[in-house]
DNA sequence: ATTGGCCTGGCAATCGTTTGCCATTCGTTG
DNA sequence: CAACGAATGGCAAACGATTGCCAGGCCAAT
C-alpha cells in the first residue's frame, strides 16, 4: 500500500479506504488506486489486515470424523457458500472428542471470524461457553442461544415408520448410533412417537452402536436376535455395514430383513440392495449454516435461532413386504 | 505478552523468546514466563505471529473436486499430519478449473506457508510459475522442480493385466478419465505396456469420461459396443457408474464383463458387486505429502524429487473367468 | 456574509509479535 | 591477570494494514 501511495501521491490512510470502504473517497481518487493497484499487481496482506482490523477472513469447520460421508456434503456446502462470500474456510476433524472441539477452537479464536460445529459432541454448557467466545453455529445440534441448522429427520421418521407399517411389518427396531449424538436421540424420540401412534406396533432399541460401518456387524447379529422384520437404523453408514453382514449370516434383505438408513449418504444408492433411506438436504445445510454464520458476523443480531430442513423417504431396495 | 512482561518484570521480548524460542533463555526464567502465561491464559495471536514472522503456520489443500471419495483419504491424511506438525489445513476445492488453482494460489500466496496440490489441472509451466511464488507440492502430478508424491498405479495396472488375463481375457479395454489427467494418462500408458507383453492380447481404449459416477452411464454403452470381454476403468467411481448401468443393460458381473477399477476408494468394497481394484494408499499419500512440504519448509533443500508409493491389486467379485 | 454540515483526504496511533543489535555478566583459557 | 566468548536479557524497529480524529474546501441555507 505504500507502494501505491507513493506511485499516486495519496496517502496510505486513503488507499486503505479506496480499497476497502468504496464509498469512503471521491470515485475518479479510487479509480487512481485501483489503476495502481492493478499495475503494482498488489495482493492485500490478510494478516495485517486481520491484525488491524480484527477480522480473519476464516471460518472454521468442524467436523466430527472426516471418513464420514455425511460430513462430504456439508463441507462442500459451506466450502461454496464461504468462498462466495469471500470468506476462506478452515477444516477440522475433531476425532470424535469433544476436548478436541474445545481445545482447537479455544486456541484459535482469534484467528477465526467464526465457526460451524457439524454434529458436536460438546455439552449444551460448554456450547453456550464457547458461543460467547466466537461466533456459532451448529448443525443438527440444538441449543438455546446458538443458531443452528437441522435436518428434520425425526419429521421423515414418520414417514419411514408408515412406509414399513404399509408393507405388514409390525415388530419394529431401532438400531441406536452413538448415544451422545443429539440427530440420534431426536431419532429414537420420533421413532417412538411414531410407532405409538400405530396401536399394534412393536418397537425395539438395540445398541447404541457407533454410527461406523464396522459396528454394522455387532448391531446386524444383535437385530437378527430380535427376530423383527424391519429396524430403521441410525445412519447409512452402520446401515450398510450391516447390510453387509446379514447376507454373510444368509439373511436376505428384503426378503428376511427391510432396513431403512438416515441420510442418503454417498454409497447409499449404490450398496446392495440399494438402500431406502431419508434423504437429507446434506449441502444445503452447509450452505444455510454459512448463511446464518455470516448474518450474525454482519448484523451482530442473532438471526433465525434454529433453521430446520426438510427429509424425505427415499424407497430404494432394501424394503419390502413382510 | 505486555500483560506477561508486566507481570514477570521481564521485556517482551524476552517473553516472545522465552515462547517461542526454547533455548534462547534461561530455564528459570522461562519457568517464570511459562507459569505467568499459564496464569493468564494466554494465546498468542497467530495473526500478529504471522505480520512479523512472515509463517503463517497454514497449508492449503487444494483438491479438484471436494465430492469425489478418492480426497477423503488425501484430506484425512494431511489433517493428520499437518495437525500433528503444528499447522492448520485450509480446504478448497478448485471444482477442477486451473483458473481457480491459480487465483486461488496467487490470492492466498501471503498467507500460506505452502500449498498441496491434489490432482492439479495446471500445465507444467504454470505450475513452475506458481512453485517460484510459493512452496509446492503435488500428488499425483510429477513436474520438475515440484517436489510431488505419486501413486504408483501404473505399476498396479500390470498386476490388474495379468489377473484379467490369466482368467482368459484377450480382448481388453481400457475406459479413459479426463485428458487433462496425469494419472489417467500414466495409466493408458502402463496398461498399453503391460498389454504388448502378452502376445496375443488385443487392447483399446475408449473415452475419454469425467471421472464422476454418472459417466458411467455412457462408459457402460461404449464398453458394451466394443464387444471386449474385460476393463479396467480410470477410476473406481466411474467404474461403480460402469456398474450400474450394465447392470440395467441386463449384463452380469463378471459373467459378461469384468471390471477393474483403481483406487479403491469408500464403496469401492460395498458396491455390486464389490469392485476389483488397484488399491492406493491414498491416506498415506496425504501424509507423505505433507511431509515433504514440512521438509521444503524446514531444511529448504529440496526434499526427494519424488516419491513413489506401491498399490496393489485387491480382487473382489467384478472379475471373473472369461 | 456567516454559519453549519457534508465530502475528502491526511496524520499518526494501533493491532501483538518477532528479531537484529547491543550491553552486561560470568566463566574460561592462555 | 588480561582477554575473550558464550549466555542472557533489553531496546526499538519492523511487519502491513485499519481507523479515530482532525482539517480544509465547498455548498447551501439563513
Amino acid at each position: 500500500m505504500k507502494d501505491i501511495a507513493n506511485l499516486t501521491g495519496y496517502a496510505t490512510s486513503t488507499v486503505s479506504r479506496a480499497l476497502s470502504k468504496p464509498g469512503r473517497v471521491n470515485a475518479v481518487t479510487r479509480m487512481h488506486i485501483e489503476d495502481a493497484a492493478r499495475q503494482l499487481n498488489y495482493t492485500p496482506n490478510t494478516q495485517a489486515r486481520a491484525l488491524s482490523s480484527g477480522r480473519t477472513g476464516t471460518v472454521a469447520v468442524l467436523v466430527s470424523a472426516i471418513t464420514n460421508p455425511f460430513y462430504f456434503g456439508i463441507i462442500r456446502g459451506t466450502q461454496q457458500q464461504l468462498n462466495a462470500a469471500g470468506y476462506a474456510q478452515l477444516l477440522f476433524d475433531t476425532e470424535d472428542s469433544g476436548e478436541m472441539e474445545v481445545a482447537m477452537l479455544h486456541k484459535m479464536r482469534r484467528s477465526l471470524d467464526g465457526a460451524i460445529l457439524a454434529a458436536s459432541r460438546l455439552s449444551e454448557a460448554a456450547l453456550a461457553q464457547l458461543a460467547t467466545e466466537i461466533p456459532l453455529v451448529t448443525i443438527n445440534r440444538n441449543v438455546p442461544g446458538v443458531p443452528s441448522v437441522a435436518i428434520d429427520t425425526p419429521h421423515g421418521i414418520g414417514q419411514a415408520v408408515e412406509h414399513l407399517v404399509s408393507l405388514g411389518h409390525r415388530d419394529l427396531v431401532y438400531v441406536s448410533g452413538p448415544s451422545v449424538s443429539w440427530p440420534n436421540r431426536a431419532r429414537w424420540q420420533a421413532m417412538r412417537a411414531a410407532a405409538a401412534s400405530h396401536g399394534d406396533v412393536r418397537l425395539r432399541q438395540i445398541g447404541p452402536f457407533s454410527g461406523e460401518r464396522p459396528a454394522g456387524s455387532a448391531a446386524a447379529d444383535a437385530l437378527i436376535n430380535t427376530g423383527a422384520s424391519a429396524c430403521v437404523v441410525f445412519n447409512d453408514l452402520l446401515a450398510i455395514g450391516i447390510l453387509g453382514r446379514l447376507m454373510e449370516r444368509g439373511l436376505r434383505v428384503p426378503a428376511d430383513m427391510s432396513v431403512v438408513g438416515c441420510d442418503d449418504i454417498f454409497g447409499a444408492d449404490f450398496c446392495h440392495p440399494p438402500l431406502t433411506t431419508l434423504t437429507a438436504p446434506i449441502e444445503q445445510a452447509g450452505r444455510m449454516a454459512v448463511s446464518l454464520l455470516l448474518a450474525l458476523l454482519t448484523d451482530k443480531a442473532v438471526p433465525r435461532r434454529l433453521v430446520l430442513l426438510p427429509t424425505h423417504l427415499t424407497v430404494r431396495e432394501s424394503t419390502g413386504h413382510r
